[in-house]
DNA sequence: CGGCTCATTGAGTCGAGTCAACACCCGTGG
DNA sequence: CCACGGGTGTTGACTCGACTCAATGAGCCG
């Protein structure tokens, strides 16, 4: 099979486009389901004034990483980012993949430096959220700081979820829910639920669910034989979501909202 | 071998007994590694007002379900508490044992529900914190606000740890992990870190960590049979711990602080 | 004393890992 | 232009760590 299947929506880039690093929340297409959310548009002016915009990354570029110094989360505008640490044993562990909307860095508030590394999947934009003024700010506006502690509740259910993914789930039900989860992901953010291009490759799949590379390309295959899907390469087209459910029983994995 | 080991801390009661639930955090030996860590003396006050404090449980009583109405986060005083979720299938997955000093309750902040139980694995007591109150004061007391928002940090960075243990380690190197975790928490707490009481049975390790109470019945076995460890029962000592370590290669997967 | 839960131990099986080979794509450079 | 090499993905054959099933023992409560 050598067509290239079409139906990815990476190039067109959504709007904003990386581009316009410009581009206020206010003019954002993602401030539905981004921090924005959660303020009054009087208030919003001052959280867009802390916020600075539309850094670009190159694919495979750190953010930040392990043992940098902590001063701001950031929040993906557009591509896609994986976060990672490493053990003493040098064996690096994926922890998490970031898309658009979401925000990533909060695991580094405690230490004052970061635990993890944060590395562009493809080109990517983020805009970066001094964390100090953001919790002088967010003291100000009850509905920030509340949103801003959901979302890290929304990060610890989802690492629970996780947990119980990685520990009692078989390697079928793992991968079928992770393509869920992207799928949801895509969908809250208004594009195609069914049909996607995931931005990570194969060995992070296989090392964020704790599985190796050649199950995860075992199970894409056997997924596609059994019509659940369609892969080619890192496109993937779901075709049978009840199917998939059956093997991701328990719901979706979010990440955040 | 039918010895009872005596070197456990649960009799006699740590100070402050259980029995004197009207204690202010002032006097609260906890205090140190607890909320009021990160307040001034004249704030504690503020905090102290709203907190409810002593609530007594039973052994398998339940802090909240799941679905329960969000409104508080607990401190534990003594005892200890696991917190579990239940899949559609039925199966239950431990997802966290909570020790003196640490908070429980922070994953139901995001939906106003709470997405998992808690349950009291001995006779503990709690100290409550109204959450609605507590984020009014949090607004008001920067270094509390902070300190919050560390708290779920740290969450967030244990289960990360815990993804890496249950996602890449061995069965092992998972035990002995949980057993270096534990250690360092009591030892925080100013008690013996070689020798103490494991507060949950065999079926909710193994559940934690992903494993079958088989197999963690025969690695406590062997863990004594190589001189790692003395066991009986829950009791526990810690002979080696070098080589538990090599065991649990990366450092002590910590709670909070 | 039964009945219960919790813990331990043994025997056999299987899901997923490891090792190894190969195909594909893409950029580089002769 | 094609050859080359590295990164990425797929497939097959074999192995093994941890699970399952099963039986027994220890402690606890009514």
């Amino acid at each position: 099979m050598t067509v290239r299947l079409v139906y990815s929506e990476h190039p067109p880039k959504e709007r904003p486009h990386p581009m316009s690093g410009r581009v206020s929340c206010n003019d954002c297409s993602l401030s539905p389901i981004c921090l924005p959310l959660a303020v009054r548009p009087d208030e919003l002016e001052q959280l867009d004034s802390i916020i600075r915009r539309g850094r670009a990354m190159k694919r495979g570029e750190h953010l930040y990483r392990a043992a940098d110094p902590f001063d701001a989360v950031y929040a993906v505008r557009s591509g896609a980012l994986k976060t990672y640490s490493v053990s003493e044993e040098g064996e690096e562990q994926v922890t998490g993949f970031y898309l658009p909307g979401e925000i990533v860095g909060m695991d580094g508030i405690s230490t004052a430096h970061h635990v993890s590394s944060a590395k562009a999947l493809d080109t990517a934009t983020v805009c970066e959220i001094p964390f100090e003024r953001f919790e002088y700010l967010s003291a100000r506006i009850p509905t920030l700081q509340h949103h801003f502690f959901s979302l890290m509740s929304r990060e610890i259910q989802a690492d629970r979820e996780l947990h119980l993914l990685v520990s009692k789930k078989s390697a079928d039900d793992r991968i079928a829910a992770l393509l869920l989860s992207i799928s949801a992901r895509h969908k809250r953010r208004g594009l195609s639920g069914s049909a996607f291009r995931l931005p990570m490759s194969r060995y992070d799949i296989a090392n964020y669910l704790g599985l190796a590379v050649e199950t995860v390309s075992r199970i894409f295959t056997r997924f596609q034989q059994q019509g659940l899907l369609r892969v080619e390469g890192r496109e993937v087209e779901i075709l049978d979501r009840g199917g998939l459910c059956g093997n991701a029983p328990q719901e979706i994995l979010e990440k955040q909202g």
